[in-house]
DNA sequence: CCCGAGATTTCTGGATCCAAGATGCAGACT
DNA sequence: AGTCTGCATCTTGGATCCAGAAATCTCGGG
């Protein structure tokens, strides 16, 4: 590509087809630029956001130089937040030959969502002994929220301010943090997973507040699990879907 | 006990005392001074042992000149490594204020044992579905060693190595993970369980070996959680130890 | 004698510069 | 013609250098 055309290019795209990372990612950037303490935070933050939402697909080389002037800084913060991203398990990094985004595989996806019930259920027990009327409130419309939209940019922050009211009555930061991680990991491929749900999850945010809300406990947890179960089948489609993609690639037809 | 005696306790727990860190990890330095494909992972490995054994204790300033120095690399590793251990929780950054030693609350302490029990009774039901007389093997000998070292530097490695063990017929990667970071955020504090532990839990990994070995899987279920309610206790009790100690603390005699 | 404001000093965070290793291509040899 | 080896280039990893912010120390005033 022509570097006179880059300019242009970040005009034009405004679907959310990211087709090039190139110019996604400087509008990402964009977005982020001001009110950071640290442009160390900024890039890891723009960085994770775009492995996020697809912009970096899994298994694309990031390179320190290109990251560092898309972001706009010098490449020293992005090997930090390259670092960070290693720990949290969402770049690989190999030896001397940089780092590329990690993939999931079935197995991974498959004992995350073991992990993710066994974490959530327990931290829902708890929360549900510490429940009040005020945080059920809050919950209440956190829940309508998620479950309103079923698609879009802040629709994992939804569900995230959900689940986070959700169990922080119980008081367990650790176990919420571990959660966290475990959310990031299936982060990247959550967003496809309206894509194949049916509408058997639609309110599925609110059906359990109404469990939470009577106290019911069982029905609470049963009700956790089994739309756990559902977005890790939906997942487990998705990383299908994408597994026979990359067999068989899509023809690109080159440019003029 | 009174405080005042405190001095006496550091000869108790230790070979020789990390008066200082200065030297002590000037030792570590040493003994991983070669063999590694980056400076940036053995300035990792450094720091992080140095927390583990104590020589750098909770709540001690991290700056990175001096750290760097003594381990002989410029700064810009030791960052690397700062940021990585604040991955892992043992570090804390302080905005513009460097890095300290991350120091563990006794509800943390309560928190990660919960955590571990339920992640890692979790993980030995699935072990003990899939064990072979082989790996059986291994980990009785494993146990052994774990149940001799009561005490030593390379105490923890041996706990490790067993749980390892136990936990890798289960095929659970990212669980084990977990269980490693959990393992982790109290490890400095386990080095000092054996002064308050009893003679109940010295030889709990063989008997927790035997129970895998008879396929009785609550048995062994029962004397994992107990064995970790014990370790639980134990470190809750140093923690205590420890805050009152911190309360009323040594004299400090002046410097020449 | 104590408290506060300012200056100094120290330390972190970022940028630029340098060296070492890996990849890929080209040419030569079998 | 195919393959192996050597060279050029690219990219990461590390060190030194620079700027900004925070803590401390000191001096002056109350």
């Amino acid at each position: 590509m022509t570097a006179g055309e880059s300019n242009g290019a970040d005009e034009l795209i405004g679907t959310e087809a990211p087709r090039d990372p190139e110019s996604a990612l400087a509008r990402l950037a964009g977005r982020h630029a001001a009110g950071y303490r640290s442009v160390g935070v900024m890039a890891y933050d723009i960085i994770r956001e775009a492995i996020l939402d697809g912009t970096l697909p899994p298994g694309h080389k990031l390179r320190q130089e290109t990251l560092a002037e898309l972001i706009g800084v010098s490449r020293l913060p992005v090997r930090s937040a390259l670092i960070q991203l290693e720990s949290d398990g969402l770049v690989e990094f190999h030896d001397r030959r940089g780092a590329v985004v990690k993939s999931l595989s079935s197995e991974q996806a498959r004992e995350v969502y073991q992990l993710r019930i066994l974490l959530e259920t327990e931290a829902l027990r708890h929360s549900m002994a510490d429940m009040t009327d005020q945080r059920l409130a809050r919950l209440r419309e956190l829940g309508r929220t998620a479950d309103a939209k079923q698609e879009g940019g802040d629709f994992v922050d939804a569900r995230t301010a959900f689940y986070a009211e959700l169990y922080d009555a119980a008081r367990l930061p650790i176990q919420w943090e571990l959660i966290e991680q475990l959310r990031l990991k299936v982060g990247r491929y959550m967003l496809g997973w309206r894509l194949v749900g049916d509408d058997t999850h639609h309110h599925s945010h609110d059906e359990l507040t109404d469990a939470v809300a009577a106290g019911d406990v069982e029905q609470a947890v049963a009700l956790l699990r089994h739309h756990l179960e559902g977005v890790r089948d939906g997942v487990l489609d998705m990383l299908e879907a994408e597994s026979l993609a990359k067999a068989a690639p899509t023809r690109r037809r080159s440019r003029s």
